[in-house]
DNA sequence: AAATAACGCAACCGCGGTCTC
DNA sequence: AGAGACCGCGGTTGCGTTATT
């Protein structure tokens, strides 16, 4: 099938946003909150691709956007979660309050994949350097990662996780303890919503949430039926962010 | 001071997943 | 059921800045 541009390219900037279009665009989403993407640059008066406003705002206007330097801690952070997710910089990004996934993704390509390689270590499999070359323990390395992430990042439950770890435990493989210390690492997700300080869009959104708290389930791929009970129970779900 | 190489980051592109009709 | 529309992600590119010669 095939798919129409998702706008009309031959009447759109590219490159670099002036002042004047960063202006256009959190203020436009300043009134009217996020979505459509595909039909805001219009509205805003923007002679942008959709995909470039959402880009714009989600790596650099954002104002819950933390910028500066990386700590140690976090640097510590992005290491471990991608030993343990690889390159799903959506998924470690949402473990760092205040940092985009493209921010993370630049990050690691400058500074951490150097860091690794001074430290010895192969920065795609957090191997030393040279054991990769063992093609059994590689495969079965990337086997079971490829596996948690699926689990992660699909319509799985943690549980399922945890289940795949008693099996590999039975099965005594060496890869238990390291998988063990991955699960030793909070995956849950704690955000604060990018609007709190908007009180029209956080009240826009009452009507359709049922409820003052948005549950963010789904960002861990978890569907609503699936493993979060905050639907029927109101405020009840761990995940839910009171406005 | 000028040339050029290396680096860092913002932005773009293409694809896959999901939703809607 | 499936086609089309939209969104979001990961990989890549391009350009401005900084370091080096």
């Amino acid at each position: 099938m095939g798919r129409s541009p998702c706008c009309e390219k031959a009447h759109t900037n590219k490159g670099a946003w002036t002042k004047e279009e960063d202006q256009r665009l959190i203020s436009y989403i300043k009134a009217h909150g996020e979505g459509c993407w595909r039909s805001l640059p219009k509205a805003a008066g923007l002679l942008r691709c959709g995909k470039s406003c959402r880009l714009r705002w989600i790596n650099y206007l954002r104002p819950d956007l933390k910028r500066g330097n990386f700590t140690e801690e976090e640097d510590e952070l992005i290491i471990k979660l991608h030993s343990l997710l690889g390159n799903k910089w959506s998924l470690i990004a949402g473990r760092l309050p205040g940092r985009t996934d493209n921010e993370i993704k630049n990050y690691w390509n400058t500074h951490i994949k150097r860091k690794l390689l001074n430290r010895g270590l192969d920065p795609q499999t957090h191997r030393p350097i040279g054991e990769s070359s063992n093609s059994n323990l590689t495969n079965s390395s990337s086997h079971t990662r490829t596996q948690e992430i699926a689990l992660f990042s699909s319509e799985s439950k943690r549980s399922n996780v945890l289940d795949s770890v008693e099996e590999a435990n039975s099965s005594g493989t060496s890869e238990v303890v390291e998988q063990q210390q991955y699960l030793d690492l909070n995956l849950d997700l704690s955000m604060s919503l990018p609007f709190q300080s908007h009180p029209a869009s956080a009240k826009a959104m009452e009507p359709k949430m049922g409820f003052s708290g948005v549950c963010l389930c789904y960002h861990l791929g978890f569907k609503r039926s699936e493993a979060c009970r905050c639907q029927p129970i109101q405020n009840a779900c761990a995940l839910t962010v009171d406005l």
